[in-house]
DNA sequence: TTTATATACGATAAATTTTATCGTATATAA
DNA sequence: TTATATACGATAAAATTTATCGTATATAAA
């Protein structure tokens, strides 16, 4: 159904949380669980994966609790997908596993590699253009026009800029 | 894992043999089946349903079979996902059943529903623009600048332009 | 030093979704 | 009349996602 995990929405959930914190205060998984009722364990793994890839930093203890570690601006909606999903790819023939491709083990005789690949591709740079800075900004900020042609991969994109009232 | 499922495959990789028949030949599921090894059961339910759209159209008895009915060109991608898989939505929170929204089951308090409304209309909007024409092509065709900013939903789009060798 | 709090993490179970199979009905050419 | 092929509902198997459990580790505060 190409739908996100939830471990997906509760990672930008957290996050969006986080980043809304002043000066140094930390957040609890538990504090965003109860927020946001959302189960505990899986949202403590979820950050607990965050923190591994540099996105969020923990400390331990009573008063303990996670904050930003890399600008958000710094990572894109793919690379996010990666850390939460695994290898993102939207056909299995193409997903890359330790390195190597894995081959379909669907059909000796695949007459749609070469145009999954290419569409592979361009969702790939779909995914790139979008940053978890935009994914987890308070609000939808006022619609502004956005030309998909320049924007470099970390540039800020308007989502609504196709079709959305202004 | 954002992934296609199968019988999107399989409905693609028929029409693609499909439509490469000449002058009127139809094509059977078994035929399809045993050509791509393809479990004969899953890909004839998914012909009935790309016939069931008016798709394709189908004949029945001993050389019965089915033929293109539509235009590839006009039949995006989000089309055809919808008919394969259902409402396309990359967030439950947002898919429309029965032409009313689903609400959130998840939280009674979302800090991100604003910005998933704003990727999904962002990411049907990429998947508006790729015809199934493209997604069926023999083979990639040579690489062709393409803006996607100007490009219209049944405009040719060639994947390829982001990143591959000439 | 003890206790309460909080992260860390492997193992496993429940739920959901996807994928496949089965049985039977209908239509048509040979 | 028979063989072939689509049509379609019901159900089972497999895979994936989601959730839970148990235990270990680290730290602030009492």
């Amino acid at each position: 159904m190409l739908k996100l995990n939830r471990s997906t929405e509760y990672g930008l959930m957290a996050l969006s949380y986080i980043r809304s914190k002043t000066n140094g205060e930390v957040t609890s998984a538990r504090e965003i669980s109860e927020k946001f009722q959302l189960p505990f364990e899986i949202l403590a793994k979820t950050l607990q994966r965050l923190k591994e890839q540099g996105v969020i930093t923990s400390t331990y203890g009573t008063r303990g609790g996670y904050i930003l570690a890399r600008d958000l601006k710094g990572i894109n909606f793919a690379e996010f997908l990666s850390i939460m999903e695994g290898p993102v790819s939207i056909v299995s023939c193409l997903q890359e596993c330790d390195g190597k491709d894995s081959s379909c083990e669907y059909t000796t005789n695949c007459n749609i590699k070469s145009m999954m690949s290419a569409l592979n591709t361009r969702f790939y740079d779909f995914l790139n253009r979008i940053s978890v800075e935009e994914l987890t900004r308070a609000a939808l900020p006022r619609s502004i026009e956005f030309d998909s042609s320049t924007a470099s991969a970390y540039d800020s994109v308007v989502f609504g800029a196709s079709g959305e009232e202004p």
